[in-house]
DNA sequence: GGCATGCTCAACCAGTTGGTTGATTAACTA
DNA sequence: TAGTTAATCAACCAACTGGTTGAGCATGCC
């Protein structure tokens, strides 16, 4: 199981180390060990969760000397956030019964109601 | 651990099955037997996909005599990409270099290049 | 070569996850 | 009352997760 590309990235999503190891590469490219200074664990489970987000393609690693360098590479979180965009209109009142993003491109209906029971 | 909701709400989104079933409460809200129908499983490991949506706020379940029909409130989705959305910049190349979003609210500018290497 | 630094690999452990089967509860039906 | 249907609860299991410690490898510096 977890073979596939999204169910990888929402799992490494799922934990708070992970994500703040994100927010942290969003300023720039970082070594393990500064990853891992904020951290109250070891080097290697920061090692571990790096591994994990590789895995998912959320980070590449280089290599320069004895450092390996992360980057964030955030492909994958745009194929998860478009997955996620289907349900818009779950939570986005203006997506509500036009049934359509393209719609929605076009003019907004500001109106509300029938939140609920979309027939099925 | 998994104390915070968008670890929850991540950690649900990671399975196939879990997906499908919000999928298919798109289409309008349904009862265990019927979420269950397409799926290689007990009803129970349905019941059990159930409850992590549940417990992630991602459905909500009612009461119908001895039916409990379950129904999709993607509020929660709302936060996980809100979270995502602050590396938009990562993948989209309208964000590129101009470090926020309301400057691309008001100017499409098109221009590339300097994908990375952005200091920290 | 010898040694410190940066990082990974391997083994281990407790807790969680995702599935199973069997029993049980709750509501309707006859 | 008995029986059917819908769904959950409980116990169990294998596999995975997230952490640990200790050893090992690669690189740069003296």
């Amino acid at each position: 199981m977890m073979t596939d590309q999204l169910s990888s990235v929402f799992a490494a999503l799922a934990d708070p180390t992970r994500r703040a190891i994100v927010a942290r590469l969003a300023d720039g490219a970082a070594t393990v060990n500064e990853l891992a200074a904020p951290f109250p664990m070891s080097l290697q489970a920061i090692s571990k969760h790096l591994k994990v987000l590789e895995r998912a393609g959320l980070i590449t690693r280089g290599r320069e000397a004895q450092w390996r360098p992360c980057r964030l590479d955030a492909g994958p979180l745009r194929d998860a956030v478009e997955w996620m965009e289907r349900y818009r209109r779950f939570w986005d009142e203006r997506y509500d019964r036009l049934g359509g993003y393209l719609r929605e491109l076009q003019e907004q209906t500001p109106r509300k109601e029938q939140n609920n029971e979309q027939a099925g």
